[in-house]
DNA sequence: TAGATTGTTAATCGATTAACAATC
DNA sequence: TAGATTGTTAATCGATTAACAATC
């Protein structure tokens, strides 16, 4: 989570807290659909039920960005899209290489958000000399070999690692020694960077135990009469 | 995120905080690596070390489960992993449906945490009438009209959606009209469905997004000396 | 007993939300 | 002007963290 030195000149007061950079992306997708509909303008309430948070939360993550809406009116679509993507850095292209091309690997290579939104598949990479060549989703699959210099060449900032879990931490410190300084991990591992290096996880398994958690307790609410709160099977009563 | 009802009997104060919650899978499979070296005990501090948090935050996550430790000497590996395993609901059966056979699809299907942690795929579902009785990952891809059916006989409980947006909401109706209670969705959309469902959603794009913004902010603090805080290119000055 | 480490307290920090004055 | 809706305030809630008494 480090995000390098913070010496910000008082530019206007910088800062915006993560849960609200975390919500912008929700917001632009909603602003896009709009945009294609040709919608000119949206309420704070509209864009709100769209993006599926609540309308104060929206309008207090808005105005960390400044003041975009026009009060008895609501906001501009076509402006807080750009403003928005400007924000989160989409206004500009981002290579990125996708290591392991695997099932998740190609499915990643083959996501259509992808390109819609500034960034692109500089190079797919797999330690499978088999692989090398093989055209995914357009693009030949080239051998990790090649990392250093494709990252080097490319100007790749990002880096997505969807490799067995065993070659994650491996994969990880190459991309980072290239010059990598923002990894999207699928690989079920914790990885350890740097500082001034930014992982984010995505993991299918941990989804999975979450929701199987809620889904214990409702059926322990309504089945039977509790499957017996914290005292386990050890102790007598 | 509705959690039902709460009308818990005073047991033992029930309520585990929703963070903590989302990093027990992360403890269990720190736990579970050191079991399969036959580590005995461990502290907070390895143990915290191991799953990436620090050890002040795994002892307050762990007090809301029990007291399973011993002052002194630390946390017994194998009493924990069951401890936590069964707070999660992963000492039953989870029988879960996935939705659209593509590359994620497909991939989700081949994923090995899934067996591993009481996760048991019952069928993968597909529109394509072209993809019926074909292989992944050994089982045979069904049409979705058998939808209803086999959430009916394998009584699932969890449904995945790997389905591409637009099919996303529908997908969920009928999942849930059939009593899914759990959906974790892959498909870039917002959802909705009614109270006692819970849906988690993963998505690429967004945490593409999120790390876009904090590269940005990296660059900005070096490079340039700021590509221009908040003014646009509408501006004069 | 001395050393180690848990479990809990309390302080702090960050996020959410309702309410409403400002203003189009 | 009257109605609508933003932007901001302030209260509340939940999560994190350091510190340390309890206790093995």
């Amino acid at each position: 989570m480090a995000t390098g030195r913070s010496h910000r000149p008082a530019t206007r007061s910088r800062g915006i807290p993560e849960a609200t950079v975390a919500r912008l992306p929700l917001y632009l997708r909603a602003l896009t659909a709009l945009s294609e509909r040709s919608v000119p303008t949206v309420s704070s309430e509209e864009l709100a039920a769209a993006a599926g948070v609540n309308s104060a939360k929206l309008r207090k993550d808005f105005s960390y960005l400044g003041s975009y809406g026009t009060r008895g009116v609501g906001y501009d679509v076509e402006y807080l899209v750009y403003q928005i993507s400007r924000e989160l850095g989409l206004t500009q292209d981002w290579p990125v290489v996708i290591v392991g091309i695997g099932n998740l690997g190609a499915a990643l290579a083959n996501y259509g958000g992808f390109a819609s939104r500034g960034f692109r598949v500089a190079a797919l990479l797999d330690a499978d000399t088999a692989l090398a060549g093989k055209l995914v989703a357009g693009l030949p699959v080239r051998h990790i070999d090649e990392l250093e210099t494709i990252v080097a060449d490319s100007q790749v900032s990002i880096g997505v690692i969807a490799t067995p879990a065993g070659a994650a931490q491996e994969v990880t410190d190459r991309l980072v020694a290239a010059g990598v300084t923002s990894i999207l991990n699928f690989a079920p591992t914790v990885l350890s960077v740097p500082d001034g290096v930014d992982v984010r996880k995505v993991d299918l398994s941990i989804e999975l135990q979450i929701l199987a958690f809620h889904e214990q307790r409702k059926a322990g609410d309504e089945d039977r009469q509790e499957p017996d709160g914290d005292v386990p099977a050890v102790m007598p009563a």
